[in-house]
This record gives C-alpha cells, sequence and structure tokens, in this order.
DNA sequence: CCAAAACAGTTAGGAGGCTAATTGTAAGCC
DNA sequence: GGCTTACAATTAGCCTCCTAACTGTTTTGG
C-alpha cells in the first residue's frame, strides 16, 4: 500500500548492463536497494491487513503501543524500557516518540478517539498540554490484538533461520548508520566543507 | 516520510525479555521485521530527498522511468527489458507496471503533465484509450537528474561490500517469496483447505 | 441491429502524511 | 505589572495513495 514500487525489479544482468550506459550507476547497490524497498513494502503490506483487519492503521497502532507501555508493565519490556517507564502522553512527546510530526500525530489521536480507544484529558498543572491515555476498551483492543499480529509477523520472517535474521538483521543496521550519516552530513553542511 | 515507524527500536534483548510474557511473539522474526521496515523507511527518505530537490516524487519518478524505456533504448535495459521495447503507454498499463490503481495514475499524469514532462493523446484507433509520451523536456530532465539520482542509491549501500550486497540481497528474495506465498495463500482460500 | 457486458479513463470522497499559520498558555525580562 | 518570546496543540490546505461510482467506447451475442 505505502510507496508507489515497480511490480517487477530489474534484473541484475540487466542493471550490469546498464552501467555501460551510465557510469554513475552501480549495478550492486542498485539492485540491493531497489531489493531493500520491495521486501520492505510487501512485508508492510501483509503486516498492514493485519491491522487493517481490525480498523487500524500503522500510525495509530504505533500510537496504541506507545500508550500501552504506561499500562501494562509487561508492555514497556516491548518497547525497549529498561524498566517501567510511564512512557509518552502529550501529543508532542508522542509525535516525537512516533517519529510524526505533532499536527499529524493530532489527527492520529482525532480518529483513536473517535474509536474510543484513548481518551484527551487536559492537563490541570499546564494548560497548554493534554494528557492522552487508553481506553479500558483500547487495553482490551490489544491484548486482543496483538498476539495475532505477532503470529503475522514470525509468519513473514518464518523462512529464514535464526542465523540468516541475525545477518539479517546486522546488514540492515550497516545500511542505517550509513542513512543515519548522510543525513547528518546534509543537515550540518549545506555549503561542502571549504577546501 | 512514508509510514509511521518508531523513532527508536526496540533493542534485542528487550524483545526477548517481553517474548516471556508474550508467547506468540518470536523476538528475531520482530527484530528482523522492525529493522527491515526501518532500514527501507530510512533509504527511501535518502532517496526521497533527491527526489524532492528536483520536485518530482517517487511516484512521478516511476512513471517517468516507465516511459523513458520507450525512448532511450539504454533506458529499457534498467528495466528489465531484454532488448528495446516500447514500454507502457496507456494509464493502464503504466498502473498496472508501477503497481498503483488507475485513479492514482490519473493523478500522477495529471501532475507531470501540469509539470510539463509527459503529455496526453487520444489514440486514434481506440477513443477509450489515451497515450502518454514523454516530452522533450521529460526527456532531458531525467538526462540531468538520472546520474545524480544513482550516486545517492550507491551511497546508501556504499557501506556494503560487494559479498555483502549479494548477501542481503537473497536474504530479502526468501522474505520476498515468503510474502508472495502468504499473500497467496490468503487470496486463494479464505476458506482454509478442507480437512 | 441493438441491448448488455466489458473495458479505459476520470471523478468524488476518504485516510494519513506534510508544512505553515493560529490560538491559547507559560516563562522571561525590563 | 505588562511586553515579548517560547511553547502545546490545533486548524487549514496540499500531496499521494486508496476505493467506489460514473462516463464514454468497444465488444459480444441473441
Amino acid at each position: 500500500m505505502p510507496h508507489l514500487l515497480l511490480k517487477d525489479l530489474p534484473r541484475y544482468e540487466c542493471l550490469l548492463e546498464a552501467a555501460r550506459e551510465f557510469p554513475d550507476l552501480d549495478p550492486s547497490a542498485a539492485a540491493a536497494f531497489l531489493h531493500l524497498l520491495h521486501t520492505s513494502d510487501e512485508a508492510f503490506a501483509i503486516s498492514d491487513r493485519s491491522l487493517a483487519a481490525h480498523n487500524i492503521s500503522h500510525g495509530r497502532f504505533g500510537v496504541l503501543m506507545l500508550l500501552w507501555q504506561g499500562v501494562q508493565p509487561r508492555a514497556a519490556k516491548l518497547m525497549g524500557a529498561d524498566e517501567c517507564v510511564p512512557g509518552p502522553r502529550t501529543p508532542a512527546a508522542l509525535a516525537d516518540a512516533a517519529n510524526v510530526t505533532r499536527a499529524t500525530m493530532t489527527g492520529l489521536i482525532d480518529t483513536l478517539e473517535r474509536d474510543g480507544y484513548v481518551k484527551r484529558e487536559p492537563d490541570p498543572v499546564d494548560r497548554r498540554q493534554m494528557s492522552v491515555r487508553l481506553t479500558p476498551s483500547g487495553v482490551k483492543f490489544m491484548e486482543a490484538f496483538l498476539p495475532g499480529h505477532f503470529k503475522t509477523i514470525t509468519g513473514i520472517m518464518g523462512t529464514l533461520t535464526e542465523a540468516e535474521r541475525k545477518t539479517l538483521v546486522s546488514l540492515l543496521v550497516k545500511v542505517q548508520q550509513q542513512t543515519a550519516e548522510l543525513r547528518a552530513r546534509r543537515e550540518s553542511s549545506p555549503t561542502p566543507a571549504p577546501g
């Protein structure tokens, strides 16, 4: 569902051929890039169907996960907290944790509130802030939904052995580090280094 | 830009911990899944900036690539054609190749036409059909844009050796096959096999 | 030969992203 | 105390994707 990606990826031999015409084209890099996006897209689509069957989107699901760690101690562990931390509560903190803008978070909370999964409450101390909480209905949804969703994800990766998964993650982490560096480089120096 | 994904992925030890509470959670599968989507998202964002700097989106870029193979023989090789094939021309064929709906393709062609990169022409034989072609301006754009874009993609994967790229692709292909099977299974049997 | 079905493309309306502008509240500073 | 700045959240408006409904054209078949 998410990006537009070609249905059929070019074969590697074709990239090799094309590289003769385009000196800037690195065939193995292009192949890795295209396969990465394509595979992620497919995996995302499977996961999305699992969510859509319960009338929930990936965005909303992320918010529910973030809120859930404040409700269920065991959920906190899922999200990377060493101990039981309350987790984000304000729209701003949620937006930061979920990596979306505050405006987007407003929209997500709107629909979650409309569906009865979360509730906004004004902060008694700072009247600029709101506090967002899972409703009992939201907690119930997570309890009911998560096991099946975990199975779906396991199914997607079920074809890889433990060792292969480990290798895959280590390669992906390398790419992540590279993208992080590229982003840092671009942010810090719109003017490339002098000299 | 595309999906909402948590900014910080849970660490593997946390997933291991959490798996004690959720019997359906497979820690290594979840880790692989999350890293796959996250890495793809980062790579996509880098590529998207490269495109956005030229006021073009991934969707529009895909359409331009599809049309370009009909103009430039060397471009055809990039797209996986064994020989110089004319490539898709009608909105329906483009939508099919790009894996989006026809309605979406209408919108993409609208904006590309507005920006002067493509042109719609009525089919003289079948008056239901349109024929979409790159304008000279569109061809010029591709010639000017592609080398830099190839460099961007190469940069993203630049941290991996040739061997690592090969390994990565082979693992991703395995996952693709799995997702394809999962999709086929779901499509063919809403009613699971009898007996 | 003409009605029905199939098909190409578009339009209408929805969801979830984004940026930019607004509103209301808190904090800092004469 | 009151002015200015900073901040939280929302609103408004745009983009790209979707599905569903609509328009016009071709094909099919009695």
